[in-house]
DNA sequence: AAAAATATTCTCTGGATTGCAAATAAAATC
DNA sequence: GATTTTATTTGCAATCCAGAGAATATTTTT
């Protein structure tokens, strides 16, 4: 008992994974939260952020390496995410799910019932 | 510390959400379940299906009631669930996010990065 | 008719996982 | 040393989920 592996990718998930997929060579964690920030219309605390991260790059879903430190205050070296081929497959999957689940249900649609 | 509360609708809730919707009349726990299983391709215990269907209620995303028992076998009654406005506008919310970090990203391109 | 078996559904339990904010550490320049 | 940018750690609440258990209805058996 107490089974408990996620059948799907979260929604943290699935947002960092596509944040990081639109950033290339730029995704680090500060670009990363901005965008997701962004498009969410959500503040985003670094936790919130490193927290998905970590899990993803421990499933397989992305991988990461640690840049070289740039000659500008404050310019530690960064650490760079990028999709693996798994998680390039977890976001295809998750929207199909969506694509799914919400055929034939337009905004418009659920608007209508308020 | 600590504060926890998730910013969207997890995605248990989503497809729940949307299940109900979906059921009208009949969105009990079993026909749930079962479209569940349908949409996702994945197999869902009572738990999986119950527990956020609880949450939803106590967030004010759904609202219930016992109907009356059926004269068939096994026929107790049921728990209806029903979406109420909060629980129509976090699915609306939860489409626009979607949408938005979609944009431009069908799964056609996808699929070719692998 | 009472008891047992069967069917359908709801509810509870408990541990692993995830979500998240805030604190802390590290590394670079000014 | 002060400041800036970024990474890492900590700690607890919320969520995820499977399976066990309880409730209630009919049907079958004795």
């Amino acid at each position: 008992m107490g089974k408990t592996k996620m059948k799907f990718l979260s929604r943290p998930e699935e947002l960092v994974l596509l944040a990081v997929w639109r950033l290339k060579e730029n995704a680090y964690c500060v670009p990363i939260k901005k965008q997701l920030v962004q498009s969410t219309g959500h503040d985003w605390s670094f936790g919130a952020v490193y927290d998905p991260l970590d899990r993803l790059e421990k499933k397989g879903f992305l991988e990461s390496y640690l840049s070289d430190p740039t000659a500008k205050r404050g310019g530690k070296r960064k650490r760079i995410y990028r999709l693996t081929p798994n998680g390039i497959l977890a976001l295809i999957e998750i929207k199909k799910i969506t694509d799914e689940i919400w055929d034939g249900i337009p905004l418009k649609t659920l608007k209508d019932e308020l």
